[in-house]
DNA sequence: TTGCATCATTGAAAGGTTTCAACTGCGGTT
DNA sequence: AACCGCAGTTGAAACCTTTCAATGATGCAA
């Protein structure tokens, strides 16, 4: 303790919180003794008799996914605003170390968590709400509503995509994207589907290219099998469900020597920063990302802080934003 | 405290930290009390008590760049073998934020702080490790050396991209990018001015096209530049210093109606996974970027459990990659 | 029966900060 | 001269866990 260098003891806190009712003279001391000693303050001890921080935790499915940092980004924004630091960590699609993270930031008594799970429907998650530390799913939605959630919808994305594709005279679409068991694509080829039934279309023109992930090798694989279908049940236009799969699909069929949007016209889903620095701008179907981390993000310090907080499940618009992949 | 619950006081902490010493019927009885009570092990009053954390932290320059979440990859695989977990801090290019977050860490007594700092000679930096948190420089190199770092060698991988580009062929070329206050980007000119004078070309045919920041949307510009050249001035190929610039000099090169390489031929820098998956696969000049972060989280364990630890200075070797963009 | 070894459990101390009531001087009032 | 108020400072308690020496209980051997 820097208190022997000085004269006192808690003194020093007074210096360090309250700078004010402590005489010039001791505390120019005691800051002096600071430095010569290098110290620095024991968070530990300090959140101890505190029994909270100032810090949020961010859980991110996948750090290296452009759509997940932006945002983070907004997470960033809001909570600066509250005056807390944002820590985020990467489960890199391992429930494994979701959990460990989960578990570790409880124990730290962070103010609070948010969380894009690998599975939103774990256990584990109503736990760390019931045990006292505020949690917000972000991009996910609960099925039984038992916590905060901000997501985006998905199924009107879908429609939204299809709609435009058939609103530009298209009569056989490919919907490109996989697994299914991925919620966002189950939801995105719901909405599809739904658009496609309305404008009275036969079903069997809708073609669904499943994918066994959502990248960019993956789009363009389904690519060739687009190409290698007979020229009369080819489909005009693709739908992709991520810019990733859009990206490797517009790479393929450039390559092939056909033409975008005439000979294949495609809408991506993420609207991420190199959707439209793409060689064929890419149509796609926008997020509010920053707005759905800051939304999370203010929710979670309401849970923190207002005791009449109740659990809320805040759903987004998209948006179709169209380019040349589209429009020619 | 739980042990109201059960009948004992530090016999939780043997639950917890010796299970084998407590009988079954206590110990039972304990962590029925434990689920109960919704009993979350506080970590401060742990990390008081220890001196110490089992967390590592990794202060990033761009959240959002994705050659930094390789980096952050790379981090993670190594703090998983030595059992720590990594926290995110993204400095965002701001030195407020930096150094706000590094306040925090030390003060959290994380075991060690990696950084690609904003400006590697801040005092700020020495004076983290002068009192006792062990840090490491990733990406960047100390001039006093008195910190360990990793870092690859970018005068040699301006040489790299520039011969390249001279065994193809080219005698007049461009270089891209800026501002030449980032030291990478300094570096990669310098480099490629060396391989332009060793091949003994004219100095003035190695033009210099410095942009305002390594953007996608500043490569656009550049390529509108270069476009309004004299024909006979005008480069036949461009080094651009990062991916970002080299995918918005080749999107705007294609829509103006010239063809890569033909016209044009483009060698980017960082090799991201979108150089391989743009309309015409770009050549790159590859970074190792997760054994970067593993090296660097190597060294920072070391710094924190090996006293005869030395600081280290570690520098890897790029490595072309030739692709469409330059082999038409 | 006594003593010993073993196993399970306990109690107290330590770790660094914050808070708050209590104390010390000191100048100013009456 | 006695008192008051006030600014500046102090000491002790509390926060929760871990560690370790000490205690209690049990069974076994002599």
């Amino acid at each position: 303790m820097a208190a022997r260098a000085g004269v006192s003891l808690g003194t020093v806190s007074n210096v360090l919180n309250r700078p004010d009712r402590v005489s010039d003279r001791t505390r120019s001391k005691v800051e002096r003794a600071m430095t010569e000693l290098g110290f620095v303050r024991n968070e530990s001890a300090r959140q101890l008799r505190a029994g909270q921080s100032r810090v949020l935790a961010y859980v991110v499915l996948d750090a290296s996914n452009p759509f997940f940092t932006d945002v983070a980004q907004g997470i960033e924004l809001a909570a600066d605003l509250s005056e807390l630091s944002l820590f985020i960590c990467n489960s890199n699609n391992s429930s494994t170390r979701e959990e460990a993270y989960l578990d570790l930031l409880q124990q730290q008594r962070v103010q609070g968590i948010l969380i894009t799970p690998v599975d939103p429907g774990a256990d584990f998650l109503n736990e760390v709400a019931r045990r006292g530390t505020p949690l917000v799913i972000v991009d996910r939605v609960q099925k039984d509503l038992a916590l905060c959630s901000v997501a985006v919808d998905d199924v009107l994305g879908g429609r939204v995509a299809v709609e435009h594709l058939i609103d530009r005279g298209h009569s056989r679409v490919a919907f490109v994207g996989g697994p299914l068991s991925i919620g966002q694509v189950e939801d995105r080829w719901r909405g599809a589907q739904q658009a496609w039934a309305e404008a009275g279309l036969p079903q069997d023109a809708l073609v669904q290219l499943t994918t066994s992930a959502l990248t960019v090798a993956e789009g363009r694989g389904a690519g060739e099998r687009l190409a290698g279908m007979p020229a009369r049940r080819r489909p005009t236009a693709a739908f992709c469900a991520n810019d990733l799969v859009a990206l490797g699909l517009l790479q393929q069929t450039i390559a092939s020597g056909r033409r975008v949007p005439d000979d294949l016209a495609i809408v991506g889903y993420d609207d991420i920063e190199f959707a439209s620095a793409a060689a064929v701008p890419l149509t796609s179907v926008r997020q509010p990302r920053q707005e759905l981390g800051r939304t999370a993000a203010e929710l979670v310090v309401d849970e923190a802080t207002n005791p009449d907080h109740t659990h809320t499940q805040v759903t987004f618009t998209p948006e179709l934003v169209a380019r040349t992949s589209t429009l020619g």
